[in-house]
This record gives C-alpha cells, structure tokens and sequence, in this order.
DNA sequence: TGGGGTTAT
DNA sequence: ATAACCC
C-alpha cells in the first residue's frame, strides 16, 4: 500500500506546514500566565527576538534592539530568554506530537515542522469514498478564496489535507496550550508559503489553480525559502529581482552564474515547484552551546567562559543518552566594518576513552574538554598576540548510540524503538 | 542581530 | 572547515 503512494507522481503529495505563533513568547505566557494579557518580549542580549501579540499592536517588531522597543512600547515587559532550553523542550513536544500521528515530520527551527499526510489523505479519501459520504468541509481559508470542486480529486485530497491540519493544531492547543498556523498544499515551499497568509492561529490550503500567484504575491525573491541573502545579491546582479524575473531568465545563464544544481533548483522553485522530501529529523545532529559577549581578549576569560558552556551541554547529551565523537570549537572576532559574519571553528575527535565518560556521572570529564577545547582555540588565534573575541560556541556532534552491551542487561530485551528524540525528561 | 540548527562542497 | 541555508 505504502508502494502505491510512494510510486504516485509527487504532484499527489499533501504536506502540512505547522508554525507556531510566537513560538518563545508563548513558552513564556505558559511558564507565567500573569504575563498573558501583557505586551511582552523575549530579549536576548539587547535584542527583543521575538514578542506577543499585544507588543506587535503596540509596535514592537522581531529582532527590534531593545532601546527602540522601549521607546516603541515602555509598558512592554522583558523577559531573558538567552537559555533555550523551555523552548527546545517544548519544540519537541510539538514534533513528538506530530510524530504520533504519522511518522513524516521535519523540523525546521524549533517552531515549525512540515508533515507528509499523503498516506493518512489516502485512507480517509478511501473510507469517503466507500462509505458514500460526501458531507466533506473544508477546515480554515482557501487562499485567494477560490472555489472548491470536491469531484476534483486534487481538491479532495487537499480538502481533507486541512482537515488533518485542524486536528494538529487542536491537539497541539489541546495537550500543550500553544497557538499556530498551518498550511496545506502540494509540497513543501507551497506548504510553507500558504501557512502564512493569514496569521495568528489560522490555517489555509492552497489549490493549485491558485499557485502561481502566491507565487507571484512575493515582492521579494528572498521570501522564497532556500533562496537566501548570497543568492539575492548574485542574482541582482544579474537583473533578477522578482519571481517573474527568475521565472523567465534563460536556464543557461542561472547556471553559468550560481552552478547547475543551484540553479536548476531556485528556477523551479520560482515555479512553486519542490520535490524535495519531508525527512523525518528524529534525534538532533548535534547539541551547541553559545555566548556571545561585548570583549573576550585573555586566554583565562576564554577558558572561563567554556567553562560556562560546559555543564549545560553535557547534562543535554546526558539525557540524549548518546555519545558524540567530535567536538567543535566556534569563535567570532570583533571587526568593526564586517558584517558580523566572520566565524571560524576548529574540530577534532573526542579520544575514546573520554568518550566512555559521556554516560555517566560524577566522572570529571570537564576538565580534559576544556583542555582539549583550549587547544583547539590555540590553533585559531594566537595568543601571544592581541585578539578581541565576541562569540564563542561548543558544540558536540557525530552523536553515536552507546554499544548494546553497554546499556545494562534491561537495554538487550527492550524493543528498539526510534528515540522520539533527545528532548524531554 | 540572538542562540540555535541543517546540508552541501 | 567553510559556506550556504533555515528559524
């Protein structure tokens, strides 16, 4: 059964795109509702990254500095949200969620998450399609409010698309009080694209007589996801500045400039065309840790602040119950003109035998990280000479499950199930 | 402009 | 190891 859907042409997908409204605010109204019916930011350093409704009535936008959002909004009350963790937790309750109800979910940050509904779409349109019923509603808005033929079978599938988009965001307010919105449509740049059209807690499905333009509704090719800030500049260069622009530019040309494989896939993205997959992400690839700061310039602040990073990072793999195999060291130097852009990162393996150490407690391990961190910051910056640092970031990858005869004789007989990821508990 | 993530080269 | 992309 699953081989006639994965056989049918793409163009038959249904995917769901699931963003949460303001994903960080809300972890936070959750954590203390008093804040509930108050305009409130998330600030990390002196930036509000994200904020509640009622600071985005009163002006308040995403990535406002915090003097501009003060100024904007006194009444606006801040909260720090430089430790991620209430909200990594949370993000992936939402995809534990989501998981439950098919096993196609990619996260993309830590508030969206597309889903492949196809097969679910398959089993309903047929049970509909046995049973004679033919009451089938459609669950949101259609975008562009176009007409809906439910002898289409394209529609109907579509149709009952949204249904199941419905069901995910009442079980996702239902069993973690998050609001979002979702979008329903025949890939996931269209899935994406729609979700947004009308926003907070909303939904709608894009048919695909109405495609192109929501396509061409974007003002900016940069709005289309997978085309970026690198990209843009290029392509102005060349002429291109909207989709109509990238649409109709000659193939051959877009290749010379940016690649084939680059090339090949932005065009058909301009065409709302996207036959990448939803991959299921399951456990993270990596865990990190950073900070940035105003001025690190002695090697003792740096050792200081990797030790700051550490413990946080290893009681996460802790609970992963992973053990990663490298170790990457992320630095930023102040430059004045730069765009902020310039980071450079060192990795070596983890030698085994602090490997072993992952899993348990109470083993100082800390130490020969930090030794080995230090000596992978000495291979950046020399540090006899004057530096100026304002970032710095571990991070712990190449994730390994633990032998099976390391993990305890209960380990052998438990069924291997897929970890639902390295979040809660 | 934070504090994270991913994949491709 | 970097460079691009995403949030």
């Amino acid at each position: 059964h699953s081989k006639s859907v994965s056989a049918r042409s793409a163009a038959h997908r249904v995917i769901v795109h699931v963003d949460l409204d303001c994903f960080y605010a809300q972890v936070e109204m959750i954590r203390n509702p008093e804040l509930r019916d108050k305009p409130l930011g998330v600030q990390q350093k002196y930036i509000v990254v994200t904020c509640n409704y009622e600071a985005r009535k009163l002006g308040v936008k995403k990535l406002m500095s915090v003097k501009d959002a003060k100024e904007k909004c006194p009444q606006l009350i801040l909260v720090n949200g430089e430790d991620l963790t209430p909200y990594r937790e949370m993000s992936y309750k939402v995809t534990e969620l989501l998981g439950e109800f098919c096993p196609l979910v990619e996260r993309l940050g830590f508030d969206e998450n597309f889903v492949d509904v196809t097969e679910i779409v398959e089993e309903r349109v047929n049970q509909l399609q046995q049973s004679g019923c033919s009451r089938v509603c459609v669950f949101g808005h259609v975008y562009n409010n176009q007409a809906i033929n439910l002898h289409d079978t394209t529609h109907l599938r579509l149709v009952v698309g949204s249904q199941i988009a419905g069901e995910f965001r009442e079980a996702i307010y239902a069993r973690l009080g998050l609001t979002g919105c979702a979008g329903v449509a025949s890939n996931k740049l269209l899935s994406k694209l729609v979700s947004g059209t009308f926003k907070p807690n909303q939904q709608t499905v894009l048919l695909p007589e109405s495609c192109q333009d929501l396509i061409r509704s974007l003002d900016r090719i940069q709005k289309v996801p997978g085309i970026g800030y690198k990209t843009t500049k290029r392509l102005e260069t060349l002429g291109v500045r909207n989709m109509c622009d990238l649409q109709a530019f000659p193939s051959a040309m877009l290749e010379k400039e940016l690649g084939v494989s680059i090339a090949k896939r932005i065009q058909k993205l301009s065409y709302g065309e996207d036959d990448s997959p939803v991959t299921p992400s399951g456990p993270p690839q990596s865990f990190s840790d950073e900070d940035s700061f105003k001025k690190c310039s002695s090697e003792v602040e740096v050792k200081k602040k990797i030790q700051e990073l550490l413990p946080n990072l290893l009681d996460r793999i802790y609970k992963d119950g992973r053990q990663p195999h490298t170790v990457r060291l992320t630095i930023r130097q102040f430059s004045p003109a730069d765009k902020w852009f310039n980071r450079e990162s060192r990795q070596c393996p983890i030698p085994p035998h602090l490997i072993q150490k992952f899993g348990k407690e109470s083993t100082n391990i800390i130490s020969p990280l930090v030794d080995i961190l230090m000596k992978l910051f000495r291979k950046m910056i020399d540090v006899d000479l004057p530096f100026h640092l304002t970032l710095l970031s571990v991070c712990f990858s190449n994730l390994k499950d633990l032998p099976s005869s390391k993990k305890g004789s209960i380990g052998f007989y438990l069924k291997q199930m897929s970890p639902p990821s390295g979040s809660g508990k």
